[in-house]
DNA sequence: CTGAAAGCGCTTACAG
DNA sequence: CTGAAAGCGCTTACAG
């Protein structure tokens, strides 16, 4: 499949498709839009030599943050999921290569990427829609859209965030505050509904006043047990929607003199390994990143190579760990850790002999 | 520069440079290496459609362990550093992707890759080897070679490792014990030679009881400390050589109600800010490991777009952070958090809006 | 094992 | 704004 099909597909000549692929602006926008289109449908494949490329794009849409621990652990199961079908992963960034007058189609097709995993945030929703209303083959990481031609891999974590806070109520628990970072995003939203669900369950108010907000970071953890703990009325259990957050928080719990779980519980997020890390070791609702990395890039892979029409739109229920960091309130003895709703697992390899920094327990 | 000008050089034909960039197994031995050679000194880049490819690929010789904090905080700083180039980075694999029969230079070279950045362990030093004597552009990560025409940035934590020890027997520890993860690996051992030295410095004997290996984890850290302060004569003081083993240590000593550091000091290791999510904050020798990929991605992208044939040969020293983990033997009251080499450090971007989960207190 | 020539995929003046 | 044709980079039978 070349130029030669993609030009008798839209009626075109050769030259004109070969002015979209490379953007130049003598084209006919409608023209452009016509050759963009059947290129799409046909599934074209830039070539290097003469052979077809087979990157798939781990797309960011803002600023990359790769060193994030959900973020390398996504991809460590993008990776993972392009071995099946012999896919490369290669890093790319709008904000950082796409020109301005480009389709993300004409983007992708100048780096040779044949399908995106779109790692992106509550503000370049729109970014997606775009990618998807052009045809490309994409998979967007824990989004959730309505328009079915968008494809989706997301966790889950109301249901859990609510049984987390079942969870504190079933242990006396009565003021529970609710930490998570002040940045909207659509994940947190549903931690903070999942949340509101169980208290309202439980017959407990929703109290303004126990909902804080801070930079997701140990130190903004840090600021909410601060503040918690200062107020009128202090919670006697914080259920923090973020990592950081709630290792911040046993961090400074601790230093200020604060016994958890016999003076405070706290119940965190995790996406990767980091709850066993902090003493105690936190009980969590956990997701599974380095799954819904490998989910996407698998069914993305096969998508492509099969020229399939399907859209992914799958969601993918966390866990809830019970650990040490939660007790009765008033200060009763710890429960043995055990797990209520245990969920396969999948670890990302370990080699041996390197300097991996990964909690395995 | 095209296979044309490969051809005049080696004294054959387009076809036969051709054959050798594909691996066709026709080619006479001799003349491969002829076109090989050639192919690298020209600086031969692979093109998609007719532009230039700009990947560089970021290599594993073993398993990929892209999800762990060191390697994530590598591949980030390796982004930032092809930022000025454009060039982009693709996750390469030589177990899963290269053919038995192709050297490197064919392997790359199929992939579009025009440069690598090796992160590879002390078994695979050969293959480190082997990739520059075909000439090809590299910068192994993390390890130090003889051989003048191997290019490698690497940590030099040696001293670092003296200071933290000395420092120790300064707090007036006599009984210094060393963890080590039990796979060889010459960071580490750079670390236990900074360590004999310290002790030597000292007047302090070198007790191999007190050496202690383990698999990397925090399962790792707990078994040290557990062998360390069973021992008839237990150590009032460990030096750890790798984070995951410090995080372990410190929570496996508080829950058999040794208090750091007044009963046990602790150092660590440190490649990204893990040091400061346990309680108490991580006295440690810092890595700069985002600094490490990004000096890499830089220098070579440099090195390709110039065609110069210069070797990097760069040792970044470590810096020692004293916290919170060590106070003086027989547990006086603790000293102030202070730093005794302070160096730059470059985090990496921390976007908005995102899931990230790196401290940045 | 290798080259000359045909041919594929793409881009690029040139012409309109 | 578009096409026909020339041309570049590469691969691939074909011939030896």
């Amino acid at each position: 499949m070349s130029v030669r099909t993609i030009a008798e597909q839209a009626g075109v000549s050769i030259s004109t498709v070969s002015r979209v692929l490379n953007n130049e602006n003598s084209v006919k926008p409608e023209t452009r839009e016509r050759v963009i289109a059947v290129a799409n449908e046909l599934g074209y494949v830039a070539t290097m030599g003469r052979r077809a490329t087979t990157n798939l794009g781990f797309l960011y849409t803002g600023e990359p943050t790769i060193a994030h621990a959900y973020d390398a652990a996504v991809l460590g199961g993008v990776y993972r999921g392009t071995e099946e079908m012999g896919f490369d992963v290669i890093l790319i960034n709008l904000r950082r290569d796409k020109r301005p007058e480009e389709t993300y189609t004409q983007f992708f097709m100048r780096k040779g990427v044949r399908g995106v995993i779109i790692r992106t945030m509550a503000e370049h929703r729109d970014v997606c829609r775009a990618i998807a209303a052009e045809g490309f083959p994409h998979v967007v990481i824990s989004e959730r859209f309505d328009d079915p031609k968008i494809s989706f891999i997301d966790g889950e974590s109301r249901a859990d965030s609510t049984r987390a806070v079942n969870y504190l109520c079933s242990l006396g628990h009565r003021r529970i505050a609710f930490g998570v970072h002040n940045i909207p995003d659509r994940d947190h939203d549903d931690r903070l509904a999942g949340y509101e669900d169980a208290l309202q369950a439980n017959g407990l108010p929703i109290d303004e006043a126990l909902i804080f907000r801070q930079p997701f970071t140990l130190a903004g953890g840090a600021t909410i047990v601060q503040m918690a703990l200062t107020t009128v009325d202090p919670p006697s259990a914080i259920y923090f929607a973020d990592p950081m957050l709630a290792i911040g928080a046993i961090k400074k719990a601790r230093s200020m003199g604060v016994r958890v779980p016999e003076d405070l519980s706290i119940i965190g997020f995790d996406d990767t390994d980091l709850r066993f890390g902090v003493e105690p070791t936190l009980t969590a609702v956990v997701q599974d990143a380095s799954g819904l990395g490998f989910g996407a890039a698998s069914w993305l892979t096969r998508r492509i190579i099969n020229k399939s029409n399907d859209s992914l739109r799958r969601t993918v229920p966390t866990n809830f760990e019970i650990c040490e960091s939660t007790g009765p309130v008033g200060g009763g003895p710890r429960l043995a850790t055990r797990s209520m709703s245990p969920a396969p697992r999948r670890p990302d390899a370990v080699g041996t002999g390197n300097q991996g920094k990964i909690a395995t327990p």
